[in-house]
DNA sequence: AATGAATGAGCCTTCATTCAT
DNA sequence: AATGAATGAAGGCTCATTCAT
């Protein structure tokens, strides 16, 4: 029963698929009738709206910064203090949408894709830009800029770690230990502030 | 002119050979024919030695972690103080032999591999439990209880994020840096005890 | 905003545009949607108007044999000698407008096709008729019937020859040369004629 | 029942293969499975000795002209005379080898396929050069040298053009028609020598 | 001990074709 | 009149795996 306009639903449930589908199965190593069977379509369909699977696959990789970037960007606007915009950064990083099981196990599987994707790598590299400076937008007026930028680090290089244990899927971190770590160390960071 | 007694020497530099190929290509799907030729035999012969891809992968992967256990094996031998324990711990998992791009990006893949093999997921949760209590055999004599278990995995969480952002080979800490981060989080912690 | 009596408009356009596809691309292995597209028009729309792929394949090339066709009688029309009529067949067929590349390739692409197809072959064959009666139109007042039935013979294989010649597209003989090549034939034929 | 030493017997089935279903079918457009089964192989097979469809393809190709020109330094070997080497080109072209319906309808598939592909390309024009280098090697001495080179291509055009005929497998000049039709054409162009 | 030979299964991708609008 | 939507079928190619030697 083919109707018009079915471009843009058609797009996103492939990405939606491709998401769960690369979670699930943990790895980029899916077929593109797997994604497509679980769009509803064929896989046929999912090469005419995407092209390659390459396509396809950093669309759903775009898709996935695209969406973290405007809820940071939401949290951000709520956040009055600078101590706010850091545990704001740090809550979206672990939010219920973000840090589930399924999106966690693509995000890995995207890491590890850019090592050999010069595409994946590039836009990896503007998600951790964009995460430094979020961070930094708070910590700037916290610490001493050498400290600030070290503590930035730091946090990033956590959460990524946290997602890994999140990915291997048992005896993981929640959602509330994994932000407790995290800001663990960022108070203990802004307390030895005069030391 | 077959010998005799090659079986050590083949299983060896196959295992060696996955290691670089993985490393090279940054993920699993490399071929076993890629691996047995870079090996210098034949891919047949790798199948006579291991059984299956997954089988000469998991000797892989667990040849992996038995030098890193052998190496702080080692390191602990010659550590003094509790303090210098921990930082024993800290410095194997940078250590020149770990941390080249070839063998992180190596781990990396295993620990994406992880999310759909429970065999994988097992090993990795050995040397997850094995780094934990190195950890805690220096930091329980310096922490309470409660914060040299936060302390240990924070340590453990940092170690793994900056691997992935080694992992991806541009922009990335190199050694020292990479050491000095986690030794400046165990120190702010340490520093903290008595707040 | 869709328009009546488009119908003619349209094939006319779709076929033209597969003569120059075929002909461009060299081979009867394009796609309707290349065809349609130079058309510009939908892929769709050319089955709409010509059924299958097969059919409007069949409809260029009758529509190639037909203009050949128009030419020739064109051509003919004006021939006053028996003698005039041959060397007008033979100009005919390196004429500009069928002596062109794009047209040769198509053309080409159809003698191939014709192995496989006895549809093709059978258009192929009412061409290669006339041809030949057409020749022997002027060559029978000229020699000997047996001599006229051979010398038909020989400057249709030459002009299929020059054709494939031409197809090559380098060192390849130009309308000229080629004309020159046959009328060449023709003229020591003739010449030989008392001996 | 693999044995060792299979190598060249499989090549050689898969060309020989691969020649009589693009002869049978009219074209390159046969599948790999096609030409494998019809040696007897896995498809699979035809990959690991011949890389991609297009080499086996080129090969094919390669296997073909390597046959003519053998059979045509055969022939000119035993040719006594300027005018015996002439004739003994003739001969070759269509000698029972080589214009069996089979072998033309390969050698006009791989003419049209030469549009495309420039290594095709490149092949036939070195069968192109050498025909007329075997054709001058006897002309030379009979013919004017303006004369001569003509005639030798008229005499190639023919025989192309006669290949075509023949492929089209109906109404087809057989083998003594078509050579007749060839040393016509060459005798005349003797006799008007004086003219 | 070691390998060449061989294959089945699977994946990506293309394309003619159909259908509802 | 015209098209976007959608798919089934098919082909090229890769690869782990087996087997006889």
């Amino acid at each position: 029963m083919p109707k018009v306009g079915m471009e843009p639903v058609r797009r996103r449930a492939l990405i939606d698929a491709a998401i769960s589908t690369i979670g699930e199965r943990g790895g980029l190593d899916v077929t593109m009738s797997q994604i497509a069977g679980r769009a509803g379509v064929s896989s046929a369909l999912a090469h005419h709206y995407f092209g390659a699977k390459d396509d396809l696959l950093q669309a759903t990789m775009r898709h996935l910064l695209a969406e973290l970037a405007s809820e940071a960007r939401e949290a951000l606007k709520t956040a009055r203090t600078a101590r706010d915009r850091v545990s704001a950064v740090i809550a979206v990083s672990f939010s219920a949408s973000q840090f589930q099981p399924e999106t966690v196990g693509a995000w890995l599987a995207f890491y590890v894709e850019a090592q050999k994707s010069p595409a994946m790598r590039r836009l990896l590299r503007v998600y951790a830009r964009r995460l430094h400076s979020d961070l930094m937008s708070g910590l700037r007026h916290l610490l001493a800029a050498e400290d600030a930028i070290v503590a930035a680090e730091g946090i990033a290089a956590l959460i990524d770690g946290l997602y890994i244990r999140r990915a291997l899927k048992e005896d993981t971190p929640d959602t509330v230990s994994a932000v407790r770590l995290v800001e663990d160390y960022l108070e203990t960071k802004l307390q030895s502030r005069g030391t």
